[in-house]
DNA sequence: GCGACAG
DNA sequence: ATCTTGTCGC
């Protein structure tokens, strides 16, 4: 299916049947490999910059990364971000020689509207752990967590369901949203984002793979998979 | 009708 | 998201 000739109206209804297979429950096992992904782009292009970075956990030190190019004509639309992001990084995850225990994507998981975000969207497709980890709210309420470094507070819906948290990463800087992709639950994200947290405001896996698309966008990376 | 609105 | 320099605060 292509994504580039679906309208809104379509879309929300492939979100509509893709929320049935969002599976939110604990993450079971060992995390030894952790990966992020993102998407960079000049504005006003139909060029997209696809990443994925492999990091060793607990150590967080990157092991290599795929970068792929792609064409894409689905518009950023608020609530379908998937719909322009994912099928670029899906060649990017195909290109992979190893596949990570859980996978960081960069936007929201089920804290989105129809319970859909780019997390949860990826992570159905790929049948694989996913969370999301935001800049900015989408969907939802909260209170502002404390300033302590990892202070967090819940991010409900208007019936009161906990759909992710908002953490605060560092003091003084703002919080990153939290929320679960697919095959991982409300704390477990909470807790492997922490994790992930070292001395910037962005947890090192989206950090490092926008650090990367970037670069390759700029011509300073170039496009494959490479070891570190 | 008005405000909100991932990247 | 991207375009951009200096500047204020921990």
């Amino acid at each position: 299916m292509n994504y580039n000739e679906l309208s809104v109206p379509e879309a929300t209804i492939l979100q509509k049947e893709l929320k049935e297979k969002v599976i939110t429950a604990p993450y079971r096992g060992n995390i030894r490999l952790i990966a992020g992904a993102d998407i960079s782009f000049n504005k006003f292009s139909t060029t997209v910059y696809a990443g994925i970075v492999l990091l060793k956990f607990p150590e967080l030190t990157p092991v290599g990364y795929s970068l792929v190019e792609k064409e894409v004509t689905f518009p950023y639309v608020p609530g379908f971000l998937a719909f322009r992001e994912v099928p670029a990084l899906l060649d990017a995850w195909q290109q992979l020689p190893q596949l990570p225990d859980v996978l960081v994507v960069d936007g929201h998981g089920i804290a989105h509207p129809r319970r859909m975000g780019i997390a949860s969207h990826f992570g159905v497709m790929v049948n694989h752990p996913t969370v999301g980890s935001a800049k900015k709210k989408l969907f939802g309420y909260y209170e502002e967590p404390g300033n302590n470094r990892f202070d967090y507070t819940p991010l409900k819906d208007k019936q009161g369901n906990i759909l992710g948290n908002v953490l605060r990463s560092k003091p003084n800087v703002k919080p990153v949203f939290v929320s679960p992709g697919h095959l991982m639950d409300v704390d477990g994200s909470r807790e492997l984002i922490t994790a992930c947290v070292q001395r910037y405001r962005l947890p090192e896996p989206t950090r490092l793979a926008h650090n990367a698309v970037n670069q390759f966008r700029l011509g300073t990376l170039t496009a494959g998979y490479t070891p570190a």
